[in-house]
DNA sequence: CGGAATCCCGTCGGATACTG
DNA sequence: CAGTATCCGACGGGATTCCG
């Protein structure tokens, strides 16, 4: 029921915070590389192109923090670290999925639509 | 198909400014004060609080240009502005709304989870 | 009432260099 | 390989002022 009393809408609620986070634009890339299972740090940099070393990991220490996505790092030389969806992070998944979705099925129209206001 | 050419994951791709946009923290809760029919820009100022006229307008604008809402003047004085959302704007909002929800109802594990981090 | 325009500061984030 | 640390420029965005 505490869920309840939770709004974006009203300025200092922590939701408001939580949304801004997984509305990021890393958090969202960076949480869909990891949808088929457990990726190297290395191999996310390479899936979500143009991050920066900076930004990805500052992402997924939050991401981490945030009970999202575990670290796994293996004692070896060369290191090795692995990232992977907790279950939490799994079900935004669910949610952002749709709306990557989205970005791409309806990217014609919306750049017809900037064409068409651009003109007038 | 030529959605299917769209991916989020390469830099350059449109899709990736698009759910930048969409994805942003004023575009979230602008869209999502117009679910229940159009509003003046007061009450949308109001709705969403925190925000500042520039960027409720900037937010607007942006919006406007995506085809996601519709803007009508009433040639009135004082002026009466009132903002609409489009059917793309609310096919938009429909996956927005998970995403809104995933928030509040996890912000309570999330603040959890942060809480454990933080101590170690 | 619903903006537009200007000023200005904070932080976001990229580039670079260094390390276990 | 997977980071950390530092510097610094760009710009996001708030506060203020003015207007039709």
């Amino acid at each position: 029921m505490s869920a309840l009393e939770y709004t974006p809408y009203v300025a200092d609620c922590p939701s408001r915070q939580l949304l801004d986070r997984i509305g990021d634009r890393w958090s969202v890339l960076t949480i869909g590389s990891l949808v088929d299972g457990p990726q190297r740090y290395s191999t996310i940099a390479n899936r979500v192109e143009g991050v920066s070393q900076k930004m990805l990991t500052q992402t997924l220490r939050a991401l981490e923090r945030d009970g999202l996505v575990t670290r796994t790092v293996f004692p070896e030389i060369p290191p090795h670290v692995e990232y992977e969806l907790t279950d939490r992070g799994r079900s935004l998944r669910n949610v952002l999925e749709p709306l990557e979705r989205w970005a791409t099925e309806h990217m014609d129209d919306v750049a017809e639509s900037r064409a068409e206001y651009d003109a007038r």
